[in-house]
RNA sequence: GCGCCUGUAGCUCAGCUGGAUAGAGCGUCUGACUACGGAUCAGAAGGCCGGGGGUUCAAAUCCUCCCGGGCGCACCA
């Protein structure tokens, strides 16, 4: 379809005087699918040539010849419509999915630059709430697309494992610990041990002051503080491993707040050699009002460093260490005026890299009645969600493919698919309201609407003697696409928009990672999908004459590999059958 | 108070860099050939795109003000 876009730009160019790329850049896709798969509107031209844009749109069309991939070129009112070479896009296209198979879709455009992306971070000893599903399958799902065009992806899990909460947290142990309770569900019991010790130091104000205490004590490096520290921490990250596994996520680094602890001097040096910052009340802090922001605490009163500070170091080692082109942050929006100051305080340091650094926010996961609180006890256990979307999908399997043999690995598929599907399907800059019926809705625009499409496909592809997903680039086509590949595709109207809406997937993966939003990756599957039933249910495959029936069977296996590879990059299965 | 995000059909949301009669899903109603899995498909109903002003040949989209919702704004992360 690129390639289409770019045969009409160079014609319009030789016929308008206006540069290819100028003229790539008016292309819009028309409203309606009859009305071609371009179209350029003519207004631009209107007030140079000093024609009412009808006139051009139609002295335009005549001028144009047919060829390649351009396919008819037709005036509609002020709008020249252009129409993609059926046949032409076929030969072309499916041929180029069966050799590309696993890969197809994907560019070299990264040259091997460097992404570094910064997700999921949840906190030590706090439970994996929902809350924390959106930076992890947001930043899986960039990771995967950033390293499908070309790019050397590097995803860090800056887990939340310092601050005074640790001290809290150290202080409430040593008081009304037990250690055979913290070894059968150490998160869950370290949580309740924090909500225990917000509770009681409401009535007796001791107790923040002794939580401050273990947490200069873990800064100093105490024996006992440090070891608890360490045991909490381990225990807490075997579970997140659990839940990482059963999502398909990964890391390349797991490098948390902590391990930047030996760096903080260092920044706070340098902040104050470039006189950014000074002392302030006991604290030392970096004014930042000549550009608007809110100063920046980089140093507490007692000596204690802050989450900026470990920041600053976080991006200042990661440059160092990685040399990324980019670095993002997938983080909540409710830390925007956080990263504002911290890409403005890496700029005023000098460092030419600072722009590089990108904030990728999202929207909150909230209750009907407020926000969710890890303090008030106020979350929903991830694990929990996915248990009940899965029981969910194993009852729907039961009922509606009693045969299938191993249920239990569809439902998982399904039903992880369901939830990771659904938080990536909207625009991440919006709220989402949580809502059990929601979340445990499997009709209409979801994943297992994309997921059945392809079983589906698998089914009529096994059927044809046919083996769906092993077709290995080496491999020669199943199906010879003959002399005129896709000629007899253009006979019905679905089989044309079917293959056109594959061809668009390129182009959707790369608008994807230009904007960091995988929603447009997890729309343009739900396109596909719903293309595909519609063909499916008004052209037959396996009943078809022969030689329709072999390019129908190719189409399915185009459609069939995008579906799998999309899914794929937003870091959802694909199953066989379900 | 200031800043950022957000407001589209009863509900949940799309709408690509401004462009042709604003599109889906859910829900409601009506249909689908003893053909490839009906977790599907076809059709109907449903909209001053929060409101006013402005820019433009053209505004859901850009600017501005107002209203509603969310989130932030120096010793939490």
């Amino acid at each position: 379809m690129l390639e289409f876009k770019k045969q009409i730009s160079e014609a319009l160019a030789g016929l308008t005087g206006m540069e290819p790329g100028a003229v790539a850049e008016h292309l819009e896709v028309p409203p309606e699918r009859e009305m071609g798969e371009y179209a350029f509107p003519c207004f631009v031209l209107a007030r140079h040539l000093k024609k009412p844009p009808p006139r051009i749109a139609e002295e335009l069309a005549s001028q144009i010849a047919a060829g390649g991939l351009l396919g008819e070129a037709r005036p509609v009112g002020p709008y020249l419509n252009f129409y993609v070479n059926r046949a032409g896009l076929a030969s072309r296209l499916l041929p180029e999915i069966l050799r590309e198979g696993g890969h197809h879709g994907y560019t070299n455009e990264g040259e091997g630059r460097t992404a570094v992306i910064d997700y999921s971070a949840p906190n030590i000893a706090k439970p994996f709430g929902v809350g924390h599903l959106r930076s992890t399958v947001i930043g899986n799902a960039l990771y995967r697309i950033f390293e499908a065009l070309g790019f050397r992806a590097v995803g860090i899990n800056h887990l939340g494992d310092w601050g005074t909460q640790f001290g809290k947290l150290i202080a409430a142990y040593r008081r009304w610990g037990d250690s055979s309770r913290l070894k059968e569900a150490p998160v869950e019991y370290l949580y309740q041990l924090y909500v225990q010790f917000h509770r009681e130091a409401e009535e007796d104000a001791s107790l923040e002051e002794e939580g401050r205490f273990w947490f200069r004590k873990l800064e100093e490096g105490e024996k006992e503080a440090t070891a608890l520290w360490e045991q909490f921490r381990e225990l807490s990250l075997q579970e997140f491993q659990r839940i990482y596994d059963l999502l398909g996520v990964r890391f390349d680094a797991y490098q948390g707040e902590s391990f930047y602890n030996r760096q903080l001097e260092d920044v706070v040096r340098l902040a104050r050699e470039k006189g950014l910052a000074r002392e302030s009340e006991g604290a030392v802090v970096a004014d930042l009002e000549p550009y608007g922001l809110p100063p920046c605490l980089l140093q507490k009163k007692d000596g204690a460093t802050l989450y900026i500070t470990r920041d600053l170091a976080a991006a200042i080692y990661r440059y160092r260490t990685y040399r990324f082109d980019r670095l993002l942050y997938v983080v909540g929006a409710e830390q925007s005026l956080h990263f504002q100051q911290l890409f403005k305080m890496l700029e005023v340091l000098g460092f030419p890299w600072a722009d590089s650094c990108i904030h990728v926010p999202f929207g909150l996961i909230r209750f009907k009645e407020g926000r969710m609180s890890t303090r008030l006890g106020r979350v929903i256990l991830l694990e929990e969600v996915l248990e009940r979307a899965v029981e969910l999908a194993h009852e729907i399997i039961r009922e509606k493919n009693p045969a299938l043999e191993d249920k239990e690995k569809a439902a998982r598929a399904v039903g992880y698919g369901a939830v990771i599907f659904g938080d990536l399907v909207n625009d991440r800059q919006k709220d989402i309201e949580f809502d059990w019926e929601k979340v445990l809705d499997f009709s209409g625009e979801t994943a297992p609407y994309v997921q059945y499409s392809h079983a589906r496909i698998c089914s009529i592809l096994r059927k044809a003697g046919l083996n769906p997903g092993s077709f290995p680039p080496a491999d020669p086509p199943p199906v010879d696409p003959g002399p005129d590949p896709g000629g007899e595709l253009l006979q019905d109207e679905e089989e044309g928009q079917l293959l056109v809406t594959l061809a668009r997937f390129r182009e959707q993966l790369q608008r994807s990672a230009a904007d960091c939003r995988p929603s447009y990756l997890a729309r343009y599957l739900i396109e596909l999908a719903r293309d595909f039933n519609k063909f499916y249910h008004n052209c037959p495959v396996l009943h078809a004459e022969e030689k329709t029936r072999g390019q129908r069977l190719l189409l399915c296996e185009g459609v069939r590999t995008v579906l799998q590879n999309g899914l794929y990059l937003l870091g959802v299965e694909a199953p066989d059958r379900m």
